[in-house]
DNA sequence: TAGGACTACGAAAACGGTTTCGTGTTAATA
DNA sequence: TATTAACACGAAACCGTTTTCGTAGTCCTA
């Protein structure tokens, strides 16, 4: 086993000053050329490597990005996270993950974690407990400290600072729209049981569409399941009392199941009922019929999240303070075999 | 924005002495009561929290492990990461994780960029390119350099190191046979255009288990596919010239993309052709009917897998050197509708 | 030949902690 | 009363860098 090398190893064995050697692998003027030269074949024979720790300490900045997610199952997650993680590396930055899986205690702990020097700066978005009880004293905290932060998809405005979205309310009202145009009346609404922001936005939109078609909006329309969807029940019972003909999910995931209860109590996609889900992913593509899907970018939404990150931390030496940026990201319709 | 807090400052403002502040706010004895209290106060009061990387520097430990994988897309991957990470949070280390893209090149600098100090291990599964390639320089150094390196999955002999992975021959051995039992003869084999241990592993067990039933075993019932999956053409031919009952799939989603092929071309599943995949992903739960799966209990695998690089981290102290230990855990078969 | 200007390097502080060791004060003991 | 032990704290080294500043030595110039 190889002992680590470091400045001052170097420095003892070629008789030469730590700052020498420092100064001389970063091609400094202030030394010799032949010092310099000398110095560098030596680093290189040896395999010299910088500490990161230790630069990190000096220059109170780490390269390291915090990434805190709900979940990692949901496929809109790690797409967001491919684009992060795709993002930084070139710039650089590694990319620490931490998966609040839903609760709001592992949020904050796990921001604890990361909080004293770890990270430069978070990118998250909210977990769904922490969207109900509404307690953002972790991420207040943060932004007072003068971490940066950047929040993605689930946001909230108790809180300044760099956000993405997708235009959530459209792409309900275009989902909708897209299933009244082909011929749905009876339109049901699939949702979470817990509040998240996403779902209510999206809902907004769906009520629109379905009032601007004159259509009746019923609260017996909308089915709210748990987010693990263990309850087999619930949704059996909705379809069976339920004669829809149209079916909009806030998540792929209950798309596809809600497609296979169908399918289960002899329903034809799309011809008895069509449907639509949100999130593009792997299981939207290889269902069958595979679901058409509006597409939330989230690779795109990862890289521009961690371009503001990056962007901020990297402007946080300058004296003008940046404004926080909003962006909004436009959905699309990915169309597909489940709906007419 | 607050200024953050550090023992000199504190130290400052209670005009005593660094080393006391330290010492105090780790309770120790050798500090009077009176002064302890009186600095924890302070501490509390202005919630100091002591700066992880100077920490790192002073102990050489990080609490950061290095994690990488070939891709986030894959399921099994994703869970695995989950199992890490749920881990290592327990233990109080965070999470860094890289993506190789399945390209060794991506390899080679992820694992560089994270060498420096910045983790005390790696845990990782090859790409398939370093497999195809058989390139294992990187690795070597990172062993030689004493630091703590598990393989898991896609792991080689050239290495010296913990690995985990399942009874892969066994497994594929298990799969194939659970066709046969269902009246399946002619039984393709799906697997990775590239060469990887695990798949030619699968294989062995594949052929074992149709030697054993006296099945013919045929170059042309073995479909090789790119690792995305894009050739379209190929399984269509394939599946037009091969007249199969039973399909061997060595990860989900080639079984679930072939499922549909099947399905296309008008094969009732399970009745005409009988279905089994790796991976006992989300895709293999949801699909329609839902895919029977050699379950390699991923979150379990990436428990063991930080469990084993933490006690090795943590070994380092000690004198003795620990063994290398290679844990094969058992995979199991988790029957659904898409077998007979 | 004294002064200034380079050149080429080293000493030391700094980043924020931990830890070893030394020391002045007080209390207990011979 | 002299010695010692316990107590409570501070100084300083250390982890591995970077960077500022100081300074010998050389050379040029008036």
């Amino acid at each position: 086993m190889k002992k680590k090398i470091t400045l001052k190893t170097i420095a003892k064995e070629l008789d030469v000053s730590v700052s020498t050697v420092s100064k001389a692998l970063k091609n400094s003027r202030e030394i010799s050329l032949d010092t310099r030269e000398k110095i560098q074949a030596f680093a290189q024979l040896y395999n010299y490597r910088p500490n990161n720790i230790a630069i990190s300490l000096k220059n109170r900045r780490t390269k390291n990005i915090g990434v805190i997610i709900p979940d990692i199952i949901h496929h809109f997650f790690t797409t967001v996270f491919r684009g992060i993680e795709k993002y930084a590396n070139t710039k650089g930055y590694n990319v620490i993950v931490c998966i609040s899986d839903e609760s709001f205690d592992k949020e904050v702990i796990n921001m604890e974690l990361l909080a004293n020097g770890s990270i430069d700066g978070y990118i998250m978005s909210l977990s769904a407990e922490t969207q109900k009880i509404g307690d953002y004293a972790h991420l207040i905290s943060v932004v007072d400290q003068g971490i940066p932060l950047v929040l993605f998809d689930r946001v909230t405005d108790q809180i300044q600072c760099d956000k993405i979205t997708i235009n959530d309310e459209e792409a309900g009202y275009m989902a909708t729209k897209k299933l009244i145009e082909g011929g749905s009346k009876h339109i049901a609404l699939v949702m979470n049981e817990n509040y998240l922001n996403v779902d209510a936005q999206r809902a907004h939109g769906y009520y629109r569409a379905m009032q601007e078609a004159g259509l009746k909006v019923d609260d017996a329309m909308i089915l709210r399941l748990p987010y693990q969807f263990e309850d087999e029940e619930k949704s059996k019972r909705f379809f069976k009392e339920n004669g829809i003909d149209g079916l909009v999910s806030v998540n792929e995931v209950f798309a596809i199941r809600c497609m296979k209860r169908l399918q289960q109590l002899g329903k034809k996609i799309p011809d008895d009922v069509a449907i639509i889900g949100f999130t593009n992913g792997i299981l939207s593509q290889m269902a069958n019929p595979s679901v058409t899907s509006i597409m939330q970018h989230g690779e795109l939404m990862g890289e521009k999240a961690a371009q503001f990150l990056i962007e901020r931390v990297e402007g946080q030496l300058e004296d003008t303070p940046m404004p926080y940026r909003s962006e909004v990201i436009q959905a699309g319709i990915l169309e597909r075999e489940s709906t007419r």
